[in-house]
DNA sequence: TACGACTATATTGTCTACAATATAAGAAGA
DNA sequence: TCTTCTTATATTGTAGACAATATAGTCGTA
């Protein structure tokens, strides 16, 4: 999958993953395949390498002879995932701090910027900030310049990230602060201290995992921000 | 595949993923589709399901319309691969000192104690010493009830480890110390001291790593005490 | 009525054949 | 002799048909 062409297999994936993520298939939901082929127009080959796909993003779970099934999301896999995001992103920072050139901090930077812009002009409600943030993340992620950390992180742990989003129906309450952890961690990069940056990051998703649970006790939904 | 059940893709899958770790199929060599399938008598549509595994285990890369490669090992990733596991097993380390009940502790420790009588009797050198090694890991990962944390570091890295250790021959030249570093963090698991834990096993990995750096530049082969 | 065996249906797993793309070989021209 | 285009071959991508397994419904019996 390094060229650039795609096959059925790959832009049917694409498709049913944005469906699963934005909730177009609900969870749980049983996922017959004759029915999935016709309706994207392929054949069952094609889809099944899809399905596999999908299998190994655990966005689906499947049982031979029996089918697939969308998964359901459980407060308990999204601490799961926190403590990961905790460990990775952390590491991720470290290395951004150390390896990013003077260029990618500048870039980090500018998107820190615009970020805060927009949450002034929106008073911080808004999808954007949502996507702005996984942005931020993505960016620094990209910046560790270890292929394997980026493929874990960017390629199936922040679609779950954005399927719980979603399927939560979140809105912010806590940008401001949000932001002012990014900009401490944007700062520490731009120093080059890694250490700093790994003990920032770690704390911020420490502190949106916090978040979580406290809503969940008070059976609030998450927040963005946490996210 | 939560059923015990297995389909032929799985069991030709997991012949495929042996095969690749000890050699038999070398690194970068080009896989057929017809050949394959007709080595392990079954078609393509089963064999192209394996393969799909293969990639999203990172054994093999594909590209579109032209085919599919065994990946080449590089010292490279094998850091890449080293960074991670630092920080997951760390992670892992904390975990099970939190969670794991005490029958796993004694299980844990009568493990260590076999592997501490192998090594005496055959004075550090032997294949059960790697396997015992990544036992020992496989366990804390085990004991950290997290799921997905099971799933990557168990499931597809400890892959990527065994296959370096067979392509690489290793022999190890210092089990008496990365067998104290172990007892260093099954202690502190037993006294559920997560923080120890979490840091004695960052650091046993940090030495490996450092150890491997080592003997990349004086040109000698990695050892297995240092994975 | 409840339980279990049996049958019919549906769904998944697998195979074979065909289409599309890429690779390699060979011929023509500079 | 080298380059480039053409053509033939091989390999991958896709489709449709068949086999095996699981599911749901029905009938019979306790």
């Amino acid at each position: 999958m390094l060229d650039g062409t795609k096959t059925l297999a790959t832009k049917v994936c694409e498709r049913i993953v944005k469906d699963i993520i934005t909730g177009a298939i609900s969870q749980g939901q049983k996922l017959n395949e004759p029915e999935l082929a016709r309706i994207h127009g392929i054949s069952r080959g094609p889809l099944r390498e899809a399905m596999g796909r999908l299998e190994s993003m655990r966005l689906i779970t499947r049982v031979p002879n029996v089918g697939a099934r969308v998964v359901k999301l459980s407060y308990a896999e999204l601490l799961e995932i926190y403590q990961i995001r905790e460990s990775l992103e952390g590491l991720a920072a470290r290395l951004a701090a150390e390896t990013m050139t003077a260029d990618e901090k500048v870039a980090l930077r500018t998107l820190l910027t615009s970020h805060h812009k927009h949450i002034l002009d929106t008073k911080g409600q808004s999808y954007f900030q949502q996507e702005g943030d996984v942005d931020f993340h993505y960016q620094i992620v990209q910046g560790s310049k270890n292929q394997r950390l980026i493929d874990m992180l960017a390629g199936d742990l922040y679609q779950l990230v954005r399927m719980y989003r979603y399927q939560f129906s979140l809105s912010s309450n806590r940008p401001q602060q949000a932001l002012k952890e990014h900009d401490q961690i944007c700062s520490a990069i731009e120093e080059s201290d890694g250490d700093l940056a790994e003990w920032l990051m770690k704390r911020h998703i420490s502190n949106a995992r916090n978040n979580i649970m406290l809503r969940m006790q008070t059976q609030q939904a998450p927040q963005p921000g946490d996210l």
